[in-house]
DNA sequence: CGGATATATGACTTATTTACTCATAATTAT
DNA sequence: ATAATTATGAGTAAATAAGTCATATATCCG
């Protein structure tokens, strides 16, 4: 029950690049650098990023990644699925699993649990890099 | 950001001694019985509710599990904390955990987080035992 | 063109957490 | 006593998270 590292160092380098400016591009390296984070690391995380169309990539000298969206547009969630995958409070809400208790075939539980599930996502919709950026700014 | 089948099988045990009536007991094993789970593993999870306050033990023959308070006061809350641990949406918030990067000594992030904690906790204080209760028994 | 700089991709390794099992002690009813 | 039950802690196996390594591919610039 937890924002792993994957999905706390793909909001800290968003931020980079959302104060970097709207077109400019910003290096794995250079990020890395200013967050002290593992370069090979963050690349595979900022290429779960792209697929997700939060942002693009320029490859070559002058290359780096830049935000496809806005700020204002994207979301905690956005951020965090892209990198951690979706949220499944339970296993039980997973089609793709095996499934994997006796109850499973009519439980009542998992309407439960996936209105928990939509509460918890509704939180994190609606944060979004815009507002984490005015808390970086907005204090002492 | 899942509930790990601790929880899960906390509550549906919690369920099933509370469904035996108010100051019957349960033995694990008969619960392990009618949910096919791991005795062995259960007795581990009663522990760790029985110290949260949510059930009382008798041992012996005629022994077992027991409620200690009431359904509506059972929070999903109070069953999965007691089993899983603190909710802690990231480790940044765990004071006891080593700080582990550069900006832990005044982070901006934390109270993003510490806000998304708490209302994730929320989430899980407004559904009690009670109403799953309800659930289970008012479907087809 | 050719070298330098970046991203792209995937296999591999290590650490941590989850999900158990096993063994044994302590308690209680009959 | 004995059988049934919880109590406790050590140990193990599988899954997931976190990170490394090697290499391919694209782009700019001189």
């Amino acid at each position: 029950m937890n924002i792993s590292t994957r999905g706390r160092y793909a909001i800290r380098a968003l931020i980079e690049i959302a104060e970097k400016g709207e077109k400019s591009v910003l290096t794995v390296k250079k990020i890395c650098e200013s967050q002290d984070i593992s370069t090979t690391y963050l690349e595979h995380l900022m290429v779960k990023l792209k697929k997700s169309g939060i942002i693009g990539s320029h490859r070559g000298t002058k290359g780096g990644f830049f935000l496809k969206m806005k700020p204002e547009e994207i979301t905690l969630f956005d951020i965090i699925t892209s990198v951690e995958g979706p949220v499944f409070l339970s296993k039980c809400l997973k089609t793709s699993d095996k499934i994997d208790c006796k109850f499973s075939k009519d439980c009542y539980l998992r309407g439960i649990y996936s209105r928990l599930s939509r509460a918890v996502e509704d939180i994190f919709k609606q944060v979004t890099l815009e507002q984490i950026l005015g808390e970086k700014n907005g204090r002492g």
